[in-house]
DNA sequence: GTTATGAATTAAAAAAAGTTGATGGTAAAT
DNA sequence: ATTTACCATCAACTTTTTTTAATTCATAAC
């Protein structure tokens, strides 16, 4: 295997999830893709402030886009959220649980 | 089972996960549990800001501390962890790839 | 070309998160 | 009872993120 995650593609995506708004828009998207005109109906925010999170998400690489005329139908990057499922499942099955070293001679 | 997750658990668990000092400390307790006062030294930063971040892990439910004499013990609360990777896991097996409705008629 | 629509970008303002240094609390040592 | 060590908290400040409104860009329709 060959693909190498960085700190900072984690970071990104970790932080692409700790909003309300960007996880109701993942929440829809799974269902099926959709246009931003759409999820800016649906979730009753202005298109600019939802074009920020779009973007937020995007460059964290859990969401994809991809142009039609003159509509941008997003859709979720499952792989992605593989890559973050996996860094929190290394934690979870290499972590032993040592007792500390106590700090006191 | 019972246990709700809250969308206000998991969003404050991803945003603990996502700053690379937080991803340090949780790295380091990954070995084993580990006093203030020695996650101070090995990450050569100030005992106030470390404190502010171990609070902001313990409240997203990512940590445990534990006092003795007196010293706090901080240890992973891999439960935790299992609900974010739950989360994560649930797009990736319940997410049809459904092509978009189209937006004009 | 001109106009209208869908969406990104920009700049300024507001809000939230993080840093710093000082202070305070508690437990142990003297 | 004092002092010392470990750690949390507070208030002031800095930095980053988010919001808002205006503007720009691109595509398609006229």
């Amino acid at each position: 295997m060959v693909n190498t995650v960085t700190p900072t593609q984690i970071i990104a995506g970790f932080h692409a999830l700790s909003d309300p708004l960007r996880l109701q828009i993942i929440e829809l998207l799974r269902q099926r893709e959709l246009c931003v005109c759409e999820l800016c109906e649906q979730l009753e925010v202005s298109q600019s402030k939802l074009s920020f999170h779009l973007k937020t998400l995007k460059e964290a690489g859990l969401l994809r886009a991809k142009q039609e005329g003159r509509w941008i139908y997003y859709s979720l990057n499952l792989s992605q959220f593989v890559v973050l499922e996996q860094y929190l499942a290394d934690y979870r099955r290499y972590s032993p649980i040592v007792p500390a070293r106590k700090c006191q001679e």
